[in-house]
DNA sequence: TCCTTTTACATACGTAGCGTATGCATATTG
DNA sequence: CAATATGCATACGCTACGTATGTAAAAGGA
């Protein structure tokens, strides 16, 4: 197939780029990671990073808005499957635990991400697990199920509860015992947004 | 003053050095500060980092825990003026909040100490925010003020709770506004690990 | 008091890795 | 088929870390 076009080929060159990064961001974390090896590891140069991304940070970028995206499609899945839209938003918080526990998402969306790139609600791809919980959290209010609180505060609170659980369970000796207290926690923890206990 | 004893010159150097590294830490990121400079700075080299501090990741080490130190000061101070205890550990996250307003705690503390020297509960300092906090939540859990939950998760969930609404405010455009916000869902959220509404 | 040893720090060096400037080959345009 | 633009490689300089070595002063013993 040496008929591809242009574009074609860039875009395969990105995507092979952000793959390599990912292993390698995951690895080594992303002061660790060498741009050389990186680039050499799917069999190229500097050049076509420097081209594509403009520095470290951007390939970085690129990396965090792919699994941010990830996230927010396994968060939609998992709240869909809830029997009502407030066990949904309950679903969503335990599904963020989960994947936090992945050493891939804990290294370079919880950690490098935001020391590199800055506060995650800035971030281009706008964190799109969180709008995501932001509109839960709307639709909650505005069925009187929650309190009348503020959406955003009360979804960053329950997102950053979720992952500073999720933190906790990663580092931890026995991440199964962990992970059913933190969710035992979690649950009693965002009862208290509930206008009428359950 | 010539005749100091040879311990109290180190100590003096070595406080230098952590004055100066939370300056260049917290305004050129952990990454950006250069060594040269920071020692240069209190008229040193690097050499007297290398022998008191055995590397880059050893200086900030110290210096998280410099912070951290004043934090749970700070943290214990405001609980203790509250009414009761319960208000004691609500004053305690909200006196976090405000604290991680306070852009050296925020890069310093929040950013680059979670990057690089790993999960906090991890760090030698044992997190001085985080014992606390779990000593007053097993404190209303004995009194039946709190649901009987796990003491640690709770207090990890508040915790994360409270740094993930600073870094919000931090970045936001009116901080004062949104800080007004978060304190209110916080309170409310805390209100679900309470054994009887309030 | 004088000699020895340790210690606290400075100096010098090697090296890794980032960003940029430049070059080249292929694809697109007229 | 020329001319230009583009995607990527190559080459270079510079910064900054860590280490190895040097040195002067303090601590300790006789």
């Amino acid at each position: 197939m040496a008929g591809k076009r242009r574009a074609e080929m860039m875009q395969e060159t990105r995507e092979k780029l952000i793959g390599a990064a990912r292993k390698a961001f995951a690895e080594k974390g992303y002061a660790g990671a060498s741009m050389d090896d990186l680039t050499a590891a799917v069999g190229l140069t500097r050049g076509a990073l420097y081209h594509n991304f403009g520095d470290k940070r951007g390939l970085l970028a690129a990396v965090v808005n792919t699994i941010d995206g990830e996230m927010a499609e396994c968060a939609r899945r998992a709240a869909l499957k809830a029997a009502d839209p407030w066990e949904g938003l309950l679903a969503e918080g335990v599904a963020y635990i989960e994947m936090a526990l992945d050493p891939e998402v804990q290294r370079i969306v919880l950690l490098d991400g935001p020391a590199v790139l800055g506060d995650p609600s800035q971030w281009p791809s706008q964190n799109a697990c969180l709008a995501f919980t932001i509109e839960a959290v709307e639709g909650l209010i505005a069925d009187g199920v929650m309190k009348p609180v503020d959406a955003e505060a009360a979804a960053r609170l329950l997102n950053g509860a979720a992952l500073n659980a999720a933190l906790w369970i990663a580092a931890s000796e026995a991440p199964e015992a962990v992970l059913a207290k933190a969710v035992e926690a979690f649950r009693c923890l965002a009862a208290g947004f509930l206008a009428r206990p359950r």
